[in-house]
DNA sequence: CGGAAAAGGTAATATTATAACATTCAATGC
DNA sequence: GCATTGAATGTTATAATATTACCTTTTCCG
């Protein structure tokens, strides 16, 4: 890996936001699923950043934006883009990000800075095996799994504003 | 793997509590900690199952007990008992386990059954390994892993009220 | 003993998430 | 077009999890 990942170095994100935008209309329409406008909305404002945004975090941003939005409102659109593949809970933070693998059949790991809170979602395979197989040798069927690493990225281990 | 782990069959239990208990008093003395009556109450309480019991549950079975006690309470011996490595949270149910490698220098691994709600540990080196490399790829500094998976258990896969 | 630090008690409150029910919207068949 | 109907959203209240702040008690150590 030559190159630090997207979420570790300036980069013109206003094209992440615009492709994850056009990938979700292109998914929901291939699902049938309705990508309405509070939900788009909801998704835009998770991809304002890299780093994952809590329920009530997005709310403040709805409000902000002139959409006077209670709980339910956030929360269900969370949850329909979360079925859609588009929007994944990190339950460490008990917080929300933007797929950057929306399509693609996978199970992704999440790599948090505790520093600048980005995260940076990959799918590795050999972590996907590593844990299937732990899994199998105890007879356990897994049906979904967690996978979170706490610590520093790149960026921040350099700019030492941190332990 | 030829027996069922320990949460997925009859066993003495009596036994887990008392050496689990046995267990964090030695340790608790090896680093000059204290493990107070209200702490080695909650530690207790954990063990009563190889469940994982939300802060709440526990306050309940401290009321039961005549503790009446505040979330406070509980809290500050929870975070003691993962302090100490007696106790480990489960971020994706907001619930403790006991665990059942104290004193060992390990980063577990949790297999979660959705139905009997049982947890097993593990400390598979091949998991913290891909885990490790993945993040190292990443240039990304590693210092606390979380994995959970959820599934059935044995068990739970023979005797199907579930699904 | 006396001071300091750790532990615990208590009340209030913050944060995250859901339940229950009413209303509006949008696709479909006639 | 228009009624039917299920999906989506609005609204209010509340549940579940966790922390803050402040005070009292206990333990440790000289
Ligand atoms: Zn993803
Ligand atoms: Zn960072
Ligand atoms: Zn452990
Ligand atoms: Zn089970």
């Amino acid at each position: 890996m030559s190159a630090s990942a997207l979420p570790y170095r300036t980069h013109n994100h206003s094209a992440c936001i615009r492709q994850a935008l056009a990938d979700a209309r292109t998914l929901c329409r291939a699902n049938n699923a309705r990508l309405t406008p509070t939900r788009e909305q909801v998704l835009e404002l998770i991809w304002r950043s890299h780093k994952a945004l809590g329920a009530y975090d997005l709310l403040a941003m709805l409000a902000e934006e002139g959409h006077r939005a209670a709980p339910p409102t956030v929360y269900r659109a969370l949850d329909f883009l979360q079925r859609q593949g588009l929007v994944h809970r990190i339950t460490s933070l008990n917080a929300f990000l933007g797929c950057t693998h929306a399509g693609e059949q996978h199970c992704g790991q999440f790599l948090i800075c505790r520093n600048c809170r980005n995260v940076l979602e990959l799918t590795a395979p050999e972590v996907a095996l590593a844990v299937g197989q732990a899994s199998a040798d105890e007879a356990f069927v897994a049906e979904d799994t967690v996978v979170e690493v706490i610590g520093l990225c790149p960026a921040c281990q350099l700019s030492g504003n941190h332990d």
